[in-house]
DNA sequence: GCCTCTATGTGGGCATTGTCAACTTAACGC
DNA sequence: GCGTTAAGTTGACAATGCCCACATAGAGGC
């Protein structure tokens, strides 16, 4: 919006993000993000070869609008949580957050989970070196916000535990650990088979979320 | 390898099933299947348009490997389940034998279930006759394979229900359909994170499983 | 005020891709 | 035999990702 004189100047101002912009109302739009890098460029009003210069290769454009995609997920996460109290009302608030997001917009939830950002590391490359166990070859910028986005639910399973509402000792790392990729695993895997559409069910979203989670905590306090 | 004589034959004989096997060799390889239908092609031994003939578009050949990776999956839960006596043991085997199963392919789980299948039909298009909410644009072919795969875990959890051993009415059609879906949702979720790399865990993989199904498991008991 | 440096954007080019069209080959029914 | 037709072939086209050399302009030393 700021200065977008007819006479467009020759530097845009933050191309970057523009680039990010574009990219990501391509992907919402989509649905999909097999556009080209030329069309992102289009859309930004720059030529073809103007993205190279923020970002080496398409695959690290489609990273950042993935670490973007994390941190939106991030606050709404902590929006859900803000208004509860209680651990169980506040895993139960998150999680229908969670799968409302990812239903939201299918295609940019799958990009932040998606193989298309390690594509070069992980696949041909990794069979020279053997394969990476540790990084896996996703952006430590992805990752990163990944990790932001999960600390929401690590948290608030902390707080369950060490208020006594769910049956694990606040103390052990791997319980904690353990719990939290549990709820993780849950909803996300629900949130991938709902965008998927291979439930098979015709129950709303929020029912089938609620079910599995009250059914993972009563597990959890059946200990 | 059966009739390769030097002099190639004209027709090839079984060209569909063989670019079937390219394409999923190339999968496996790769890690991904970004590689080209050409590609695909000059393994198969044929020239780049040969194809056509037998798959409209790639994404009908990659259709076709996501239903003999879902076939195969079935056949390997199937497999697992055989081995054990009640529903309970044939829950964790079965959510064991789906995990590694990913885990050893898991370019090929993410095509299963990804949305290179899906593509023209559930992205730009929909946005003119409103999204399709009943099949979502995967093929058929695919939507059956997996279909039968989930078959074997709600048949798991419809025995479970009659024998009592999980606490669920094995009439009422809902509460299968909730619990199997809970099940799946959670195996499935795990498998993605862990093959993302994202687990943050360095638990081994079956520990993960029978401690997040067992959860899952005493919540259904709990009831 | 000038001059150079460097980040940023432009245009052209190349190998490769998915898909279309027109032609060729061989197998099978009659 | 002979035509119909499925299955494979070559050739073409626009588009793509990424490379190169060049153009532009704002910042900083002097």
């Amino acid at each position: 919006m700021s200065q977008a004189e007819s006479s467009r100047p020759y530097h845009h101002g933050d191309l970057r993000r523009a680039l990010i912009d574009a990219a990501l109302a391509l992907v919402t739009e989509e649905q999909d993000w097999a556009f080209s890098l030329r069309e992102v460029a289009r859309r930004a009003g720059v030529s073809h070869n103007a993205p190279y210069n923020h970002f080496p290769e398409k695959r690290d454009l489609l990273g950042a609008v993935a670490a973007a995609g994390f941190n939106a997920l991030r606050e709404r996460l902590r929006k859900a949580v803000a208004g509860t109290n209680g651990p169980r009302a506040a895993l139960l608030a998150s999680g229908k957050a969670y799968v409302r997001s990812g239903l939201e917009n299918p295609a940019l939830y799958r990009l932040m989970f998606g193989p298309a950002l390690a594509a070069a590391n992980g696949a041909a490359e990794a069979g020279k070196r053997g394969r990476a166990k540790a990084d896996s070859g996703r952006p430590t910028e992805v990752r990163a916000a990944g990790a932001g986005a999960k600390a929401v639910l690590e948290d608030i399973i902390l707080r369950g535990a060490q208020s006594g509402a769910f049956a694990i000792s606040a103390r052990s790392r791997t319980e904690l650990a353990v719990a939290a990729l549990s709820v993780w695993s849950a909803v996300h895997g629900l949130t991938m088979l709902v965008i998927d559409d291979i439930t098979g069910s015709d129950l709303a979203i929020e029912t089938l979320v609620s079910r599995l989670l009250r059914t993972l905590l009563d597990g959890l306090a059946a200990r």
